[in-house]
DNA sequence: CAATTAACTGGACTACAGTCCGTTTTCGTG
DNA sequence: CACGAAAACGGACTGTAGTCCAGTTAATTG
C-alpha cells in the first residue's frame, strides 16, 4: 500500500559529499568562518541542491551533529539511570542537565550556528522538542501543581549554545556546571 | 584640557533624521521586514553614514530603545522599592523580574532584533551588563556562598527576547509571567 | 529495453549586510 | 572672512544567503 519512497542513488551520494565536505571545512576553518558557497563548492555540487537538501546552514549543522544527538537521547529513553527510567524525576533532572551540559561543552560551535542560522531556528529543530518534552513530564511528576511546561523551556533557556557560550567568557565550565546544577536542584525543590 | 568634542550640526541633523524613519518604517512594515537600505533611502542618507553612525541593525534598534531602557534603569538605580533600593534582595529580584518582564512584552520586537541582529550582540550591549549587575549583586546577597554572577546570568537567559517569543507561541504573558516569578522564588530561597 | 515520470541538479539571479574611500561639510583659528 | 584640519558623507563595491527553473538523471513499468 504505501509504497516505500526510496532516497536516489545520486541523492544519497550527493548527501555524502556535502557532509564530507563540511565536516572537512568546519575542522579547517571553523564552522562560523565557512559559507555555504564553500561547501557546495568543495562538495563539487551546486548550491541549488546544498538548500535544497538541508535548507540552511543550520539544517546541514544539525545533520552533522544527527548522531551525538541521537545518542544522548537513546541514553535518555532507554540508557541506565540517572539519567534514563528508574531514578527520581528530581534524579533524572539533574542527570539531563549536567549530562546536556557536557555535550553542549563538546559541540558548542557547531549547536551555536544550528541553534543560531535563522531566527527561532533552536526553537523549531525536532531536538528541542525532545528536550522539553522530556525536562516537562518530569517536571511536572516531581513538582505537581507548577507550570511545568514553561518551567521547562526556562531550565532550557541557560543551555541555548549562545547563552553558553557568552557566559564562558567570563565563567569556565566548572562554575557553568556547577551553575546549572544550583538552579536544577532550586527548581526541583517544592518550596513552600 | 580635556575639549569638549561636539557633536556636529549635520551629524545631528542625520541622526535625527535616521531615528525618524527607522520608526517610521518599523511601525509600518515590522521591524524585521525593513532592510538598512530602506531605512537609508527613507531618511535620505547614504548607508555609510547609517553604519558609519550605528553599526548594524542591532545597534539602530538599541538607539530606539535607548529612551526606555533607560527609564527602566533610572527606576532601578533611585526609584521606589522593590524595584529601587531600599527593599530586601529577594524581594528586589523579584520586581525586577516583573518588570523587565513588561519591559520585554512591550517592546518584544525591537529586542528580539536588537538581541539577535549579530551573534552575541545581547552579551555585548552595554544594558546587558547593567541588568547582570544588577542582579549579581542582589543575589550576592541573598545567597552568600553561592555563584552569583553565573546565577544572574542564568536568570537572565529566560529573558532574552527570541526565548520569551518562542515561548509565547505556546504559554500567554500570564503564565510566562507566572514562571519566571516561580523561577525567581527558587532562586532566591536557600536550601539545605 | 524504451518510454514515462518524478525527483534531483546546478548555476544564474536577487536582495541584503557591511566596507571602503574619494568628496564634501563643518567649525575653530588667525 | 578665509583657511585648514578633522569629521562626516554617500554611493559604488564585495561577499553571502537563499531562490528559481530549465535541463538532466534515476527508478519504474509494460
Amino acid at each position: 500500500m504505501a509504497d516505500p519512497p526510496r532516497e536516489r542513488a545520486d541523492a544519497a551520494r550527493n548527501r555524502r559529499r556535502v557532509l564530507e565536505a563540511a565536516a572537512k571545512l568546519f575542522r579547517e576553518q571553523g564552522v562560523e568562518a565557512v559559507s555555504m558557497d564553500a561547501v557546495a563548492a568543495e562538495a563539487g555540487v551546486g548550491k541549488g541542491t546544498l538548500f535544497r537538501r538541508f535548507g540552511d546552514k543550520s539544517g546541514l549543522v544539525a545533520a552533522l551533529l544527527d548522531d551525538k544527538e541521537r545518542e544522548l537521547q537513546e541514553r535518555i529513553l532507554s540508557g541506565p539511570p540517572p539519567l534514563g527510567p528508574g531514578a527520581s524525576p528530581a534524579d533524572r533532572v539533574r542527570a539531563f542537565v549536567a549530562s546536556y551540559a557536557d555535550y553542549l561543552f563538546d559541540h558548542l560551535d557547531l549547536l551555536r550556528v544550528s541553534e543560531t542560522a535563522s531566527p527561532g531556528a533552536r526553537y523549531r529543530i525536532g531536538s528541542y522538542r525532545f528536550w522539553h518534552r522530556h525536562l516537562a513530564i518530569l517536571l511536572a511528576e516531581a513538582r505537581p501543581g507548577a507550570d511545568a511546561d514553561y518551567l521547562a523551556h526556562a531550565l532550557l533557556a541557560p543551555l541555548a549554545a549562545e547563552h553558553v557560550t557568552a557566559v564562558l567568557r567570563e565563567c569556565d565550565a566548572a562554575r557553568v556546571a556547577a551553575g546549572l546544577a544550583v538552579l536544577a536542584d532550586a527548581l526541583m525543590s517544592n518550596r513552600p
